[in-house]
DNA sequence: GCCTTTCGTCGTACGGCGTACTGAGTTAGC
DNA sequence: GCTAACTCAGTACGCCGTACGACGAAAGGC
């Protein structure tokens, strides 16, 4: 009942093996140029560059390569991708177990963090799932560890892992659009709110937007911390987590 | 100082032009044979029959019409999307207003997952910025009028409205990427579990993975009421909002 | 009624993409 | 040395977005 070859389609079990266990090198035939970490490592250099230029023509022209001789250590250009994903999760580092539950969440969140800055490609080219790969699983038992420490019942210690998980992606893919949009049209961030005058002083009506105007006018959209946002979140949530262990514990 | 034509670019100028205040037809030359409304509405059907297959050459086809007779009604195929975009967020339905806040907020909440849920090409191609179209500012204008009901500073307010948009974006995003790999894959949701069993079956170790046991012989991943994951999201958000609202009331 | 100007329409074409196919060259085992 | 297995890569096909230009239709001036 637990046949391998019975997992999904035949595509998805190749991925499955490549994550986790990837070929040796062949015993016939020439040697390999090439490594998997390297054309892997290369895709991310690709898209370190510029999100959408990864593409498998620029890949293998970073490593001298003719474009279809990738072909031999990733069946496509998707696969490629999920291999890059598993290898960013595979560069978090991990909190001390002897910290509480709650120091352990937070340091899994700033992991997070500081990886969908370091590869905002993660973010930017999220159409595809989030791969069964070796280093996401390894975070996310980590943290499921760390979250089981509050003596929730399972259903909830799931659901707050997710929730904590999803709101850094939701806060870092706010972020990385802004800066990416910034960059894209060249506007500092200094100009960026002069800009939104502009565009303010043209279509946007006192009458039809009066909330908003009293936010600008108070302040609401001055970001003096530009972490403040996101960590505001995630202390928001975090309590919440406490306080539902606290009517558990107590 | 706020003159228009210092907007950013001159695309982004044309951008918001388009979406704020399109184009009478032309007084010269021959009738047009669409409007922009029925460019963007094909945009939506050929968007929902399969997110990836939108391109400018289906469009067209769509609407019995050249693919470069689109570029008359809209400058690119990026603009064609943004469209799109408002286009949904126009079609969301607002609270009561004699409501109190957090019933507010919790209908915007689920207009939003509701949008998600019949749009979900809005999240599978998220890699554009979102559009600073009316619709979009319109109902971004009426939630900051629910939360700031609660009595909040600005800056909690801007932030507490944002994280209720971004958790219910964050939710959707998972369920989407989940129902739009099985339709892929084809497995069914009585087969998602088996399939997973498959897959621990062979690379899963209670070593590695102890906490992810634990957790799922307590029964913490199945899914008994499929909204509670994202809803109870949102009551634990929205706790905390209350919660620091009654702090500042006294 | 005619001419000119101003437009919409759309065929063609260019450069980019992923990748299937094919063949040439290379190595290990017999 | 021969053969089977394998890597490498050129070519090609069908997609994509869109620049360009030819053509025809409508409106204003006379």
């Amino acid at each position: 009942m637990t046949e391998p070859d019975q997992w999904g389609t035949p595509e998805g079990q190749a991925m499955i093996e490549l994550l986790w266990d990837p070929p040796p090198p062949p015993r016939r035939g020439p040697r390999q140029r090439l490594t998997l970490g390297q054309v892997v490592d290369a895709g991310m250099a690709v898209a370190a560059r510029s999100v959408d230029e990864l593409s498998m023509r620029k890949v293998a022209q970073e490593l001298g390569v003719g474009t279809m001789s990738l072909y031999t250590y990733v069946p496509g250009r998707d696969e490629l991708f999920e291999l890059m994903v598993d290898r960013a999760w595979g560069m978090r580092k991990f909190p001390e177990r002897d910290l509480p539950w709650r120091a352990q969440a937070e340091f899994h969140a700033h992991e997070a963090w500081r990886m969908y800055r370091e590869h905002p490609w993660l973010i930017s080219s999220n159409l595809w799932r989030m791969p069964l790969g070796p280093h996401v699983l390894d975070v996310q038992e980590d943290l499921y560890r760390a979250v089981l420490l509050t003596g929730l019942d399972a259903v909830t210690v799931v659901r707050s892992a997710g929730l904590v998980e999803s709101h850094v992606f939701g806060a870092a893919r706010a972020k990385i659009t802004d800066t990416s949009v910034a960059a894209r049209t060249g506007v500092t961030q200094d100009d960026y709110y002069a800009a939104r005058a502009g565009f303010w002083g043209t279509y946007f009506s006192e009458e039809r937007f009066p909330s908003m105007l009293t936010l600008w006018n108070a302040g609401g959209f001055d970001a003096e911390n530009p972490d403040g946002d996101w960590e505001f979140g995630l202390a928001l949530i975090l309590d919440g987590i406490e306080r539902l262990a606290d009517g558990v514990r107590g």
